[in-house]
DNA sequence: CAGATCTCAGTGTGACTGATATGT
DNA sequence: CACATATCAGTCACACTGAGATCT
């Protein structure tokens, strides 16, 4: 009935790469829908948390979707009045998208049980590994050329 | 206000892991796009090249997948006459999936270039790090309780 | 009857492409 | 006019839940 072959050991890093983020999103999921975020929306409020300022477009390229599909999500984020976007002052077509106070105190919240998620992902993992892991995955990033867009 | 020390260059590792599996799925999707087959089309051909004679529920289980999609996935593959579903002897409800000549033949020539994707993503890095990643990312599947269902 | 498997059907989210308006 | 941005609209792929049939 199950084959015990060897073939487990070996599986391709492509396929161990979705996995884990199969995983990982599963999770991530859980955690946000509970705040009434999407993976996507908690995805976009962190990374502007770090980056402030940038536009839908900027954004869209620097999370591979389509301007389109980043405007769903802002228009979701913008409504629930998480994010604010005021027009750039030299160019007024630009749109430039800040959190909120309420924003930035959701995505705390978020991040404290996501926090939690990697925690138990990385439970297993000495401290040495987890640096390296991280430069790997930076590297893999790198070797596919999407490199963070300076953009 | 934002300091720019560690912005860019301290991405969680949460975060890193999708943007690798986008980069990636995004490169394998071109691939198999002009063979017809969709990632996780793919991804179940792959999966039973291992593992001959696996039923839809457990491929279902291994993928995370509900059965309902799973069987999509399926029927769409023995349509194309990749796959050949033929009934456990011991129990006739259970449908043995394994691959036709055809599909193992597609799937090598799959596998011929998305062995190239994984080449150009493990480009810069040294052998002894590419052993370390898979055992860091077999260990972070452990951790979040995804180890393979001996199922 | 409990439990697992397979499958038909309807539903829904999320991304996409296309087209349009605005601004530089 | 070329080009980028934002946004409305329609479409589509994909996985989901629900329900029911079959088999041990």
């Amino acid at each position: 009935m199950t084959d015990r072959t060897e073939d487990a050991s070996a599986p391709s890093l492509l396929y161990l790469i979705g996995r884990v983020d199969r995983l990982v999103s599963g999770a991530i999921n859980e955690v946000v829908r509970s705040h009434g975020l999407s993976v996507s929306q908690y995805t976009a409020l962190s990374v502007l948390a770090r980056r402030s300022g940038l536009s839908n477009a900027q954004l869209a390229r620097r999370s591979l979707v389509s301007s389109q599909s980043m405007n769903e999500v802002l228009l979701a984020l913008e409504r629930r009045e998480l994010v604010q976007r005021r027009a750039h002052p030299d160019h007024r077509r630009i749109l430039q998208t800040r959190l909120t106070a309420k924003g930035r105190k959701l995505l705390s919240a978020c991040d404290a049980e996501v926090g939690q998620v990697e925690a138990t992902m990385l439970g297993e993992l000495g401290s040495r590994e987890q640096v390296e892991l991280r430069r790997s995955l930076l590297t893999c990033v790198h070797g596919l050329r999407g490199g963070l867009p300076g953009d």
